[in-house]
DNA sequence: GAAAAAAAATGAACTAGTTTAAGATTTTTA
DNA sequence: TAAAAATCTTAAACTAGTTCATTTTTTTTC
């Protein structure tokens, strides 16, 4: 059975690390709930208890925080090809301190909380699959954490320019800082800056 | 048979996670290596392709960068019963950014990457283990780089105190910077300005 | 247990990043 | 396609955190 192209990029990002059979293919595409979602639309807010693991197959999202004064923190962009969602909630299934926001319409693959137990039961492999997942977000989650404490705004923007093109121009100045972690106003005088050069 | 205490720790920690039969526990116990090291002195350094990942059984431990200033970053403090080492090295096996230093005469638990690949193969519910402590560590990162971007260094060390107490009374206040991402200086001036209240 | 070394405290001058406010530009919506 | 809304830019005054220099206190070493 050919797969649609939706299914086809999940599968493909699993087989990165595990090898599936057809069946096992099949029985893993049927755990998973098709989700479409408009621009400026959530999928989900804070105080929700988290659903879903998701993976985008098309469109833009941002997951971030308010904090006391109303200012968004935003803890990542995640774009086609990425795992988002917010993990302390899905696992604890208390409410989420998250808002996750599409920036553009965007479509998406969600695994529920019933079926993501159920996954590890019918096809063990996925434990390693979800291991070396978890292993390369951690690895970066780190460096970021690293990052945020020790680097200039500047050299954050920098760096997040070098790494990760395309999304620079996806996204708003705006989220861009919240991102960094600094006004939008200091933003635009540091890209102004850098652009300069 | 009977486990020493060392050992008796380290499957404890994983029983939190898993259920192991003995042979499996001593199967696994075989894949360790004792590790004893002087306080001051270096598990690894900059350069070092990471040989081992680490649990501790007693002691403790920074794990740090330094930057191109040599002021140091330390993203993690590591005492009894916690996981160390760098993943990012240990997985790619290339050359590591960071430094493990001991503050205090420690012993820990070691798993080569030869073993740890074997592990997997031999007893693969280690899959599971590790993807539930990959997954709790990530949860606990993703917090700490948000922390970073969004409070001021005043309330980062409120959290840490709260977090960690026992850990703040075994580390320098030099250290406690380092980790905080902060001047000794400035940090001196924030405790003397908490504890004042 | 004295000397040396490291850590901690304090203060003054500085800089990275914030706040507030107002105008210019771009995007969205009807 | 015009009006409204959102984003971006610029600038001046401010604050959190740094730097550098000096002294005091604590820890380490012999």
């Amino acid at each position: 059975m050919k797969l649609d192209n939706t299914h086809q990029l999940i599968i493909e990002n699993i087989s990165r690390f595990i090898d599936l059979t057809e069946l096992e293919k099949q029985k893993y595409i049927s755990l998973l709930t098709e989700i479409k979602i408009d621009r400026k639309t959530f999928l989900m807010q804070a105080g929700d208890i988290t659903k879903y693991e998701y993976f985008i197959t098309k469109g833009c999202l941002k997951v971030y925080t308010l904090d006391e004064n109303g200012t968004p923190h935003i803890s990542m962009f995640a774009v086609e090809d990425y795992w988002t969602g917010d993990m302390a909630s899905f696992i604890t299934k208390e409410p989420s301190r998250y808002f996750i926001k599409a920036t553009e319409d965007s479509e998406l693959l969600g695994i529920s909380r019933a079926n993501y137990d159920l996954l590890f039961q019918q096809i063990p492999k996925f434990e390693r699959f979800y291991r070396i997942l978890y292993q390369r977000s951690l690895i970066s989650y780190i460096r970021r954490a690293n990052h945020g404490i020790s680097l200039t705004a500047e050299e954050r923007y920098i760096r997040f320019k070098k790494k990760y093109p395309k999304i620079v121009n996806r996204i708003t100045q705006k989220d861009l800082a919240a991102y960094i972690g600094i006004t939008p106003e200091f933003m635009s005088k540091i890209i102004t800056k850098v652009n300069r050069r």
